[in-house]
Parts: structure tokens; sequence; C-alpha cells
RNA sequence: GGGCCGUUAGCUCAGCUGGUAGAGCACCUGACUUUUAAUCAGGGUGUCGUGGGUUCGAGUCCCACACGGCUCACCA
């Protein structure tokens, strides 16, 4: 028993074969396209206001049909383009008998390349009264439902051409993540930073502490792990004489999925000689400012309710003070995991027992400080052992030049002045083995890049963005599935 | 991994205390030369996520599983 899905795509090729007797080729390579559908509307506004000039004669536009409206000998057909959309209007009369009745072999979802006029239908819609029509690509599937759209969330997903065809937001949301891109690449040539590429593939998964993805080479027989960050192969880099380098590249760590993580993500990280965290904050405020103005064409974004001005300086914020101050607790007073915890726990905070004093100032930070941080916001200085790649603070050994940037409550950077002793280097990396034994998140002593660092790496000012949440930042998604365009999904039995 | 919610036609959804599935769009047939959510007349096209169970009878109740969403945990 045929299902009804079935008799849909039965149908629509039963139309391809009726298209194909009357040797017609459904498939054709190509079509010489003379303008957009955009191109098409703004000439011919532009040639009815100044009178002189006619339309062009015999545009040839092509896109996919959208909807169809037949009155018998008449029809209107809506196409769409990459730019926008333009009725058709199609007549019997002039195209005789037997061509017009190709028409009933061609479905909503096909593409056409169309020719003919220019003119306005009497409620003044810009319609092209079609000389001469031809079959592009037959499409064997039914549209998404028209006025609804594509609802379920999981076959948006899955499914992400039909969400982008039957949603325009999604569609301006994704060209929206390329315009901040390509405004971040811009922003960065212009301050003379190169853009480099290092490798996914690494012989161990070093930069931050997250649990890699790991696969096999066979030739080398060799396991490799999926790059969790950016930052060593780069700084090899700056050691190596590129005084300003950058790198926006997909990370992987194998942790869990939700609105705010999934499983590869894009990162920029960059990195700059002789520069420091202050530096840094310049940097980041002035990009993102530069990326606001040139995508949204406004230093200001309103969120929930909330107007956002991302106008530089950014508020500046001890992390110390902040903590104190939102929620009570000065870590200071409490030099070591166990004092911290037993506080924690007097204020009726639920502790993990496993955890570490950074991972307890981290949860303090987390649970009283990000949700306050609506307008831009440095949070400064941050527990030596939070940060095994950052210098320590001039005048306070026990903690570091490293800032983390929040705007609308969400991290959107992270950078530090770069610890580039290699010694000292070393000791930090043994001291994370040693209180981090047998956790596969911690960071892992790379004798590699220690070995670069011994050659000698200027001072140098890192900072790291996550490109998805920028996104969310400026699209005002609340999911970053709703920013990645295939975001990870369990893999799913095929179904028609 | 925990909790809550969801899964019915190609799409968007309805379906009450259990009685054998229905609406719009899409699609098919017919009418229609300025329509544009075209209109008018007809046509329902389904393994009700999967597998069990209870029952005379399950889309509906129970159990398990799958997938998804939200959320908590995790994510320094």
């Amino acid at each position: 028993m045929a299902t009804r899905a079935e008799d849909l795509a039965g149908q629509r090729l039963e139309n391809l074969d009726n298209i194909r007797a009357r040797d017609i080729d459904p498939y054709p390579p190509s079509y010489h396209v003379t303008h957009t559908l955009e191109e098409t509307s703004i000439i011919f506004e532009q040639q009815e206001k100044a009178a002189e000039t006619s339309p062009p004669s015999n545009p040839h536009l092509a896109g996919r049909i959208m909807s169809k409206r037949s009155m018998g000998k008449m029809s209107f057909y809506d196409i769409r383009d990459g730019s926008g959309k333009l009725q058709l209007c199609f007549r019997r009369d002039l195209f005789g008998q037997d061509k017009y009745a190709v028409l009933s072999d061609i479905d909503i979802g096909d593409f056409v390349g169309v020719t003919g006029n220019l003119f306005r239908t009497r409620t003044g819609e810009l319609t092209l009264e079609v000389s001469d029509f031809t079959i592009l690509c037959k499409s064997l599937r039914p549209m998404p439902e028209k006025w609804h759209g594509l609802v379920d969330v999981e076959k948006r997903y899955r499914q992400r051409y039909l969400d982008l065809i039957s949603h325009e937001k999604v569609r301006n949301t994704f060209i929206l993540r390329s315009k901040i891109i390509t405004a971040v690449r811009n922003f960065l040539e212009a301050r003379n930073f190169l853009e480099v590429e290092t490798p996914v593939l690494q012989s161990r998964a070093g930069g931050a502490a997250a649990k890699p993805f790991v696969t096999h080479h066979h030739a080398l027989d060799e396991d490799l792990y999926l790059r969790i960050a950016l930052e060593l192969p780069l700084k090899k880099l700056i050691i190596g004489g590129f005084d300003r380098v950058y790198e926006i590249g997909r990370v992987f760590r194998n942790e869990g999925i939700s609105t705010r993580h999934n499983p590869e993500f894009s990162l920029l990280e960059c990195y700059q000689a002789y520069a420091d965290y202050e530096d840094m904050m310049r940097l980041i405020e002035e990009m993102v400012s530069h990326v606001a103005l040139t995508t949204l064409g406004a230093l200001n974004l309103l969120r929930d309710g909330k107007s956002i001005d991302l106008t530089p300086p950014w508020r500046r914020l001890d992390l110390r003070q902040a903590i104190k101050e939102y929620s009570g607790i000065d870590f200071e007073d409490y030099p070591d995991t166990d004092s911290l915890r037993s506080v924690m726990i007097k204020m009726g905070i639920e502790v993990d027992p496993t955890k570490m004093r950074a991972n307890l100032i981290d949860e303090l930070v987390s649970t009283f400080v990000e949700p306050e941080l609506i307008q831009p916001t440095f949070l400064l200085d941050y527990p030596v052992e939070m940060s095994p790649l950052a210098k320590r603070k001039r005048g306070n050994s026990r903690l570091v030049e490293r800032f983390e940037a929040f705007i609308d409550g969400v991290e959107i950077a992270n950078s530090f002045t770069e610890l580039n002793d290699p010694l000292e280097q070393r000791e930090r990396f043994q001291q994370q083995a040693k209180e981090h034994a047998g956790d596969e998140e911690m960071e892992v002593a790379d004798e590699d890049f220690l070995q670069a660092m011994e050659y000698g790496m200027p001072p140098t000012g890192g900072l790291g963005t996550g490109i998805d949440r920028l996104v969310m930042l400026f699209s005002g998604e609340k999911s970053l599935r709703d920013v990645i365009l295939f975001p990870q999904l369990k893999t799913r039995e095929h179904h028609a």
C-alpha cells in the first residue's frame, strides 16, 4: 500500500515522466541569468521614476516556484531566488495550448528560468509576463506548508535547507553570522593581524581543560586528538616571529550538548606580541563595537527589554570585588579549598565535594556574578590556579592577569597576559597534574610547547572569543542551535 | 545522567470520561484571462514514534524503549 508520501512523490515522478515524454530535459546543465530578482525590481522601479528609459528587455531570470494561482487560461506563479521574489504571469494565448499544458507538470518547488516583459498588475505588483520558460530542476518532494512553514524543531535542524526555504528570519540569522565573521576578519586585518591555520588533528589536546575526541591515524598507527583550543600552536607562531596572529577555527569538545554547548564550535583566538591584557581589553571592545556598527549599524542592542550599550570603554570589575559584592564571600579570606568549601556550605550553597578551590570560585562567579553582567563588563584578575597559561599579576602573585568579558550575562571573551616563563610554565603544568590526578579534563603538559617556549616567547597578550555566542548576542537567538547551520543531533534511522 | 513536556496525513494542528481518525495548507479531478493565504464544486491520501501489557475494544490507560525540546547536572 502506498503511503501518502509515496503518492505525492509518485505524482511528481509522473510529472517528471510527462516532461521527459515531451523531450524536455528536466535537469539542464545551466541557464544564463541576466539579473537577480532583486536587481530586476530595483531596475524596474528606477525606470518607472525616470520615465525616459524603458525597462530591461528580455531579462533572463530564474528561481524556485513557491506558490501558484491558476485561473484556467492564465496562471500566476511566485518564484524566489537568493535575493528576493517575483510574480510570474503565464498566458495561454501567448504560448498556445501545447506549451501552456507543460505548466500542469510543473510543481511548487521546481526551479524555472523565465524571460518576458515586466509590468504592474492592477494591484500594483511587479510581474513578469512570461514569453518563454525553461524547466531548470524538477523537485520530487513537497515543500513545507506555506504559511506556518516548518515548525517541527527536529526537522528544522535535521533538514536545515527546508528551514531556510520557509523562514526568512532563519536565513537572515545566517547571513548575519557570515557578516559578523567578515567584520571580525576585516577588523583584525586592519590591525595587521595575520590569519593562520593550525592543525585540527593533534597528538595531544592542549590549551584548555576539556575532554577531547579521539581518532586514529592508520598509517602512523597513532591516536590523534581533535583540538579543544587554538592556543598552543598560535603561541608557537608568536615564538616564530609572527607578532600578530589569529585563527578562526572549529574546535571540538566531547561534552554535553545544550542550548549553549555544541560539540564542535567556532573559536577566534588572537595573539599580539608585546601586548598585555589591558591591550586585549581595548582590542575586544573595539572589535565588538566595530562588528556591531558594520553589521547592525548601531552600538545598542535591545535584549528582553534591556538596552545594552556596547560603546567602549566597558566596565572593569575586579573578580574578587565582584564575588564579594554579589555573593558576600571574599575568597582571599579562604586561601585553600577546605576553608572556601566550608564557608560556601555554611551559606547553604550546594558544593560538589570533588571540586578544587578554582572550581569553587568559578561556581561563585557563575551563580552570583555572571547573571548580573548585562552591560559589557570585564571581570579582572583570576586566581592563579584557574589559569595555568596566564602570567601572574604584577603586585599579587596569587592572581593572574586575566579577564573574561560578559555581555547580557554571557561570556564572550577570555584573555590573559600570556605566561612566557618556560620554567614557571613547566611548574604550573606539574601543579595542575598533581591537583587533578585522574581528571580527564586537566590541562596536559605539552613538551613540544614547552620546548618552543624555551627558545623565548615575547611578552604577549592573547584573546579568545566564541564566535557562536557572539552571533547569539547579535542575533538575539537564545539557542546555539539557531546560530549553527547543522547542530549536532543524535543519528536517526532515515525514513522518508 | 536526572526531571518535565512532546511525537497523529507531505506540512501545521485537533481528537473529551477507552468505541475503530479529521480540519487547513499541499496534492488529485473539474470551472475560471489580473490572481496574490486566489475563488468555487468534488476527492482523505494514515503502521496515531516503536515494542509489550490491561481490555470485548487502545490514538486515548499502564510499562519499556527511541528521537526531540526545555531544564538541572556537566562544561576550570
